[in-house]
DNA sequence: GCCGTTTTCGGCCCGACTGTTTTCAGTCG
C-alpha cells in the first residue's frame, strides 16, 4: 500500500468520524495526520519496522499503530468498521453545499434516506419540510446542491480558472469604492485546483459595492450575501466569494482568506500562545489591535519572517520563518531557458526555427530540444536517420548565433523493461537525454519502480520527465514507490522534471519539496507541443515556489554557459562518450 | 486522537451566514 493511498484513507476516516458526530477534534487529528505524512522525509515502511512513526508530528500512540497495520497488512480493520456502519451514500452527500454530518444524520434517522439519489427524490416528495430544523428553503437548497454536484466537477484546475479569476480583480480595481482588491485562497497560494474564486476588496462601502457586484452580468445566482460576504455562482459554473473589509482590516484579512485552514490554524495557535487573539479584523492583545500596515508586518508581529502565500499549507514554513531559514523561492525572471520542447520532427506544432524564434524573443538564452523517441510510434517518434537530420540542422543554426544556444536531446521512452529506447551509440550523440514512462501503466508498483529506477542508472539518463505520470482530474498516478524514485535520483545525480503542463503539474509539489531535501535538481519542462506552451511558465513557477524551490535548486536558472557546463559534465560520466 | 514554558487532563482557532428559530444550531471556510 503507498503511503498515497494511506492518506487517502485517514482523509476518509476523518470524514467518517464526523458523519458519526465524534469529537471534532478527533477527526481533524486524522487530517492532522495525512498532512504530515505527504512531505515524511523517511521511508514510511522504515518508520514502522524501526518503530519510530509517532516522531512524527501529529501522529501519537494510536494513529502510530493504525498507520503501521495499513502498511505491513494493507488493512485496517478500524477503517472497515467504521465504513462498515455507515451508509456508503453518506460520504457522496457530504458534498452537497449546506449539508453536513448532522442533517445527513438526522435525514437518515427520520426518513431512512441514504443515498443521494434517495435524496433528490425526497426533496420532491416534500419530505424534508416536515423535519424539525429544515424547512422549504433548505430543502431548496438541497436540490439545488444535488444538481450543482451532478453538473459540476467539484474542483477545476488553477489554470482553468485563474484567467476569468483576474478578470473579476482587474474589474473591480477599476471601481471608485474599491480601495484596494486582491485574490486570495488556493489561486493566491497557488494550489494546483481550486473550488472557488476568493476575492478580498478594502472599502468604505461594502453595502453597495456588494450590490454592485452581486448585480454583475457574470453573475448567475446568489448563494448568500451579508454586510461582510457575498457568495456567488458564476456563468461559468465556478463559484467566487467576495469579502468586504475596511483598509485598516485588509492586512489581517488578507492573511485569513489566503489560507490554508491549516496554516490559519497554526498561526492562530501561536497567537494564542503569545496571549494575542488573531482572526480576520486584527492581531489584539485584550481588546487592543497590534497595527499592521501589511502582511509583512503582521507575521512581524508574531516573531515571523514574511511568509510567501505559496507556502501556506503548514507544511514547516512556520517553523522555517521562526528560525530565518526560509527558501528565497525562485522567480520566473530567474528563468535562462528551457528543455522539453517538441518539434514537428515528432508531434510538436512548430518548427525548429520557429520555436527557438520564439524563445529568444521571449528573452531566454537557449532552449533544449527533445522530441519522441521511436518507439513512441504514436507521437511520430525519431528514427536514426531522422536525428541525424535535426542534429545537422541544429548544428547550423547554432553556428548561426552565438548568442542563443540549442541544446540537442530526446524524449526517450522508459521501455517496459526499463531499458532507454536508442543503443548507446546514439544516445551518446545527445547533449541531453529525459527519460520518460508513455505505455504500460497498469504494471504493478514493484516493477513500475523498477523500471523506472533502471531508467535512472542508465548514465545516459539526465532528466526523469513527468515522474508519476498523473493528469489531474483525470487519471491517477501511476502505482510506483515514489520516495525510492526520489532517492536513487538523488544518489544517481539525476535531474527531475517538474512538468509545467498544466494538467500535469508533475513532479507534485509535495515532492518537490521532498526532492530538494534530498539535494536533486528540478527542470521545469513546459513540455512545449506548440509556441502557445511558453505561456505555462508563471504557473510553473508559481507551483515550483510552492514545492520550496530556490533558483539554485532549478537548472532552468543557469546560464547558457553553465548550462552547456553542466550537461558536458553529466556526458563525460558517460562511458563511450 | 494529539499534546504539554499552565498542563499526563483538558484543551484543541475563530467568525459569518442561513434558516428556523424566539436565542441558536448547523455549515462553511
Amino acid at each position: 500500500m503507498t503511503t498515497n493511498e494511506i492518506i487517502k484513507i485517514l482523509e476518509e476516516i476523518s470524514l467518517l468520524l464526523e458523519l458519526k458526530g465524534e469529537n471534532p477534534f478527533k477527526a481533524r487529528s486524522y487530517l492532522v495526520a495525512a498532512r504530515s505524512l505527504e512531505t515524511l522525509e523517511e521511508d514510511l515502511p522504515d518508520l514502522v519496522r524501526e518503530n519510530r512513526l509517532d516522531s512524527v508530528r501529529g501522529i501519537g500512540e494510536a494513529l502510530s499503530k493504525k498507520i503501521g497495520e495499513l502498511v505491513l497488512t494493507g488493512r485496517l480493520a478500524y477503517y472497515e468498521n467504521l465504513k462498515a456502519s455507515i451508509p456508503p451514500g453518506h460520504l457522496e452527500m457530504l458534498k452537497i453545499p449546506g449539508l453536513g454530518p448532522k442533517k445527513i444524520n438526522a435525514l437518515y434517522d427520520r426518513l431512512g434516506i441514504e443515498t443521494v439519489g434517495e435524496l433528490e427524490y425526497a426533496c420532491h416528495e416534500n419530505h424534508l419540510t416536515e423535519l424539525p430544523g429544515f424547512g422549504r428553503k433548505t430543502q431548496d437548497k438541497i436540490l439545488d446542491g444535488i444538481k450543482q454536484i451532478l453538473r459540476y466537477r467539484e474542483r477545476r484546475l488553477y489554470a482553468e480558472v485563474i484567467g476569468e479569476a483576474e478578470g473579476l480583480l482587474n474589474l473591480l480595481k477599476g471601481w471608485k469604492d474599491v480601495m484596494e482588491v486582491r485574490l486570495g485562497g488556493s489561486l493566491r497560494r497557488g494550489y494546483e485546483t481550486v473550488k472557488d474564486i476568493d476575492l478580498l476588496a478594502a472599502t468604505r462601502d461594502p453595502g453597495s459595492l456588494g450590490d454592485s457586484f452581486a448585480a454583475l452580468p457574470v453573475v448567475e445566482s446568489i448563494i448568500a450575501k451579508g454586510e461582510t460576504k457575498i457568495s456567488v455562482a458564476l456563468e461559468s459554473g465556478i463559484n467566487c466569494d467576495l469579502r468586504l473589509v475596511t483598509p485598516e482590516e485588509f492586512p489581517y484579512a488578507l492573511h485569513h482568506f489566503t489560507g490554508s485552514r491549516e496554516h490559519n490554524t497554526a498561526m492562530r495557535g501561536r497567537a494564542k500562545h503569545r496571549g494575542l487573539k488573531m482572526n480576520e479584523y486584527g492581531l489584539f492583545r485584550d481588546d487592543q489591535n497590534i497595527l499592521c500596515r501589511n502582511e509583512e508586518e503582521l507575521f512581524q508581529a508574531l516573531g515571523l519572517a514574511y511568509i510567501p502565500p505559496e507556502l501556506r499549507e503548514n507544511m514547516g514554513e512556520i517553523e522555517a520563518a521562526e528560525k530565518g531559514t526560509l527558501p528565497r523561492l525562485i522567480e520566473e525572471r530567474d528563468i535562462r531557458g528551457l528543455f522539453h520542447v517538441h518539434t514537428q520532427a515528432s508531434d510538436g506544432a512548430d518548427s525548429l526555427e520557429t520555436l527557438a524564434r520564439h524563445a529568444r524573443e521571449k528573452g531566454f538564452s537557449y532552449i533544449g530540444i527533445s522530441d519522441h523517441s521511436r518507439s513512441a510510434f504514436y507521437a511520430g517518434g525519431l528514427s536514426v536517420e531522422a536525428i541525424r537530420v535535426q542534429h545537422d540542422r541544429i548544428d547550423e543554426l547554432n553556428a548561426r548565433d552565438s548568442s542563443f544556444r540549442i541544446f540537442k536531446g530526446i524524449e526517450s521512452d522508459i521501455l517496459p523493461d526499463g531499458r532507454l529506447d536508442y543503443d548507446d551509440e546514439v544516445l551518446a550523440r545527445f547533449d541531453f537525454v529525459i527519460a520518460a514512462v508513455h505505455s504500460q501503466f497498469g504494471m504493478p508498483e514493484a516493477n513500475m519502480t523498477r523500471r523506472i529506477v533502471a531508467a535512472l542508472s542508465n548514465p545516459f539518463t539526465t532528466i526523469l520527465a513527468h515522474p508519476t505520470g498523473r493528469l489531474l482530474l483525470a487519471r491517477e498516478a501511476y502505482r510506483l514507490n515514489i520516495q525510492e524514485v526520489i532517492d536513487v535520483a538523488a544518489a544517481e545525480g539525476k535531474v527531475l522534471e517538474l512538468n509545467i503542463n498544466p494538467q500535469r503539474l508533475d513532479l507534485d509539489w509535495r515532492n518537490c519539496i521532498l526532492a530538494k531535501r534530498k539535494g536533486i535538481k528540478i527542470v521545469l519542462g513546459p513540455d512545449i507541443h506548440n509556441r502557445e506552451a511558453f505561456d505555462y511558465l508563471p504557473l510553473g513557477v508559481k507551483i515550483a515556489r510552492k514545492g520550496w524551490i530556490e533558483p539554485d535548486d532549478c537548472i532552468n536558472t543557469l546560464s547558457r554557459e553553465e548550462a552547456i557546463r553542466f550537461l558536458e559534465q553529466r556526458r563525460i560520466r558517460c562511458p563511450g562518450a
